[in-house]
DNA sequence: AAAAATATTTCAGTATGACTGAAGATTCAG
DNA sequence: CTGAATCTTCAGTCATACTGAAATATTTTT
C-alpha cells in the first residue's frame, strides 16, 4: 500500500534535497522519513534516489515526483474544500427574500457574513412571500425570508422580527395633516389601495376595511404611482418606505396588530447546507442589532 | 485528519445505500465502516446521511460525494500509474539502434515486449553506432544497440551477439563463383569498398586490406549501388543483407574475427527507468532465441 | 591521512488507532 | 407485537508509524 503521507514525505525530501530539512518541515524525525522512504522504495522495487544522500533522483524518482505532485496537491485542495464547506465557510448559499428586507436589511448582513465565509458564493432572489416559501420548499433556495402566512408542509419558519405597517398617502391628502394619532377609523374613511402583502394581515379590524377596498395593485411602483396620483392611500411595511417620492408622506398608525411578521424559512434542519446553517446562525446572532437599527419589533 | 480510505468507504456506502453491501464490497466489517463514518462526521461537525440508515445523503454528504469522487479517482489512477511504471509496464522507452538490428531483429522483440508492457510508449531511432552511443550518453535514449567501438565514459556496454561479415558482390563478379571457401587472400585481391561499420573492425589481417581501399561510402543505398555497378566488393553484417537486390550475391568468408560485436548500451544501472530495465531483461531473456533464429554468434 | 562534521540507517520500544466479533439498540414490515 | 434487517457500541487484538539513541556512512576540514 502506498500511503499518501509517504508520497508527501518523498516530495518534500525531493524538494529540499536532505532528510534533515524535510524532517523539520514535516515535524517528523529523520528516521521516520528514512523508514517511510525505504518502505516506498521496497514497495516500488527500486530506488528513488541515486545514492542514499537525497540530492539526486533516479528516473523512477523523477517520475513519481512528476505524477504525485499534482495528485497530492489535488488531494490537499479537496480536503481543504470539504473542511471549509463543513465549517460553513464555503459553498453556495441561495437566498430568497421579500424585496423590502432584501433591499434594506440584507446588504449589510450579507457583507458582514461574507467576511467570515470567505469561500461563499451567494445568490439572492427577491420575490413575494408566497414565492419565497415555494422556492425554499422546492429546494431552489436554502433560506427564505418571508412575511407570515400559511407555511407549506415540511418547511420551518422561525420568527425574525415584526415590521410596522405605516400609512402612505399624498402630501396633500387630508390624513397627511390629520392632527393627533391615526387609528382604524381614519383608514376606514379613506380609499385603501390593496396589494399582495396586505392579504396576509389577519387583524379583524383590518379585514373589515380591506373588503371595502375597490382597488388592488400588484406592482410596487404602480402602487406608489397610484397613491401619488391621489387615487387613495395604502399601508406599507416601514422597511418598504425608506426612500419614497417626496410627494408622499408616511404616518405611524396607532393600531395593535398592524404589523407584518417576518420569518426565516428553511427546510428540515438536516437538509441545510453548513453554509446555510452558518448564515442562519449569523442572522439570529445579529437579530437584536438589526431590529434596533431599523426600528423593528422582536416579539411575534 | 480525513483519511482517504474513510472517504472511499463513504463513497461506497453512499453509492450502495447500505452498510452491509458496502462492507462486503470493501472486505471490511459493518462496524469498521460505521466507526469510520462516525469519525468522519465528527470531524466535519455534521451528519453525512439524513438518518442513521444510509439511504439518503444530507447536503453535506452530497457535497463530499461530489468533490471526493474525482479526488479519490485521481488518487487511485496515480497510484496505479506509479506502480505500473515501477514494474516496468508503463512509461516511455527511447531506443537508439543501428539500422540493421532495428530493421531485422527489433520488430519481433518489441512486439513481444509490448505484450507484457501494456502501458509503454516506445520511440525508436536508428543511426550509426557512434551516434547511438552519443544519444545514450546525452540522455536522449534510454537504451542503445550499437556495434563495438570505444565506449564514452559513464556508459556500460553489454555484449549481445556477434554478427558475421559476409562478402557482397555482383552476381557476375569472379568471387561470386569462386570454387571453395573464401579467405583473406580472395578479398585482398578484389577492390574493397569501405563504409562506416568497417572502421571498427580491428582484425590486423583486415586492417591491412582496408588501407589499400580507395573508395569509401557512407550511405548504405549508395554502397550497394556501387557494388551493383561493378565498382568493387564490400563486406556487410549478415543482418544487413536480408533483402538484397537479386543482382547481388552474398558469400560466407572463412576468416576468424571477421564479425561485428553488437552491444546493448546503457547509462549507469541506477539511472535506468524501470521500463528500460525491463526491456533490457527482456532482450537478454530472448538472447539465445534471437541468435538461433538469425544465425548469430553468442561469444564476444 | 586522519579527524571532524554532517547525513543517513538501523533497532528496540511505544503508542496510536483501525479493525474484528459479539452484543445491544433501532428501525421497518407484516 | 413479533421477527427481520440494519446500524451502533464496546472490548480486545493487531498492525504499524513514530521516536530516541546508537551505529554506519559520507563529505569536508585540517
Amino acid at each position: 500500500m502506498i500511503r499518501i503521507d509517504a508520497l508527501r514525505m518523498f516530495l518534500v525530501v525531493a524538494e529540499s534535497g536532505t532528510l534533515r530539512d524535510a524532517a523539520a518541515q514535516l515535524n517528523r524525525t529523520q528516521s521516520a522519513l528514512s523508514m517511510a522512504l525505504k518502505q516506498l522504495e521496497e514497495h516500488l522495487g527500486g530506488p528513488l534516489f541515486e545514492t542514499d544522500r537525497k540530492r539526486n533522483l533516479t528516473a523512477l524518482g523523477r517520475f513519481v515526483r512528476d505524477v504525485a505532485t499534482g495528485m497530492v496537491a489535488e488531494h490537499d485542495h479537496t480536503i481543504a474544500l470539504i473542511e471549509r464547506y463543513a465549517r460553513g465557510r464555503a459553498g453556495q448559499l441561495r437566498l430568497a427574500s421579500v424585496p423590502s428586507v432584501a433591499a434594506v436589511v440584507l446588504p449589510a448582513v450579507l457583507l458582514a457574513f461574507l467576511r467570515r465565509a470567505d469561500g461563499a458564493e451567494i445568490d439572492l432572489a427577491d420575490t413575494d412571500s408566497t414565492s419565497v416559501r415555494r422556492r425554499v420548499a422546492a429546494g431552489q433556495a436554502d433560506i427564505g425570508i418571508a412575511s407570515g402566512g400559511t407555511c407549506p408542509e415540511g418547511l420551518r419558519a422561525e420568527f425574525l422580527f415584526s415590521d410596522w405597517l405605516v400609512l402612505v398617502c399624498h402630501a396633500d391628502h387630508p390624513l397627511a395633516h390629520h392632527p393627533g394619532k391615526l387609528g382604524w377609523a381614519d383608514i376606514s374613511s379613506a380609499d385603501l389601495i390593496m396589494h399582495g402583502a396586505l392579504d396576509a394581515l389577519e387583524a379583524p379590524a383590518f379585514r373589515a376595511i380591506a373588503t371595502k377596498s375597490r382597488l388592488s395593485v400588484r406592482n410596487n411602483l404602480s402602487l406608489l404611482a397610484m397613491v401619488k396620483s391621489g387615487a387613495g392611500i395604502t399601508l406599507l411595511p416601514s422597511l418598504a418606505t425608506r426612500s419614497l417620492d417626496p410627494a408622499l408622506v408616511t404616518r405611524r398608525i396607532d393600531a395593535p396588530g398592524l404589523a407584518r411578521q417576518v420569518y426565516l424559512v428553511t427546510r428540515a434542519e438536516r437538509s441545510l447546507t453548513p453554509l446555510a446553517r452558518a448564515f442562519r446562525d449569523h442572522v439570529f446572532g445579529q437579530r437584536k442589532a438589526i431590529a434596533a437599527h431599523y426600528g423593528l419589533g422582536l416579539e411575534g
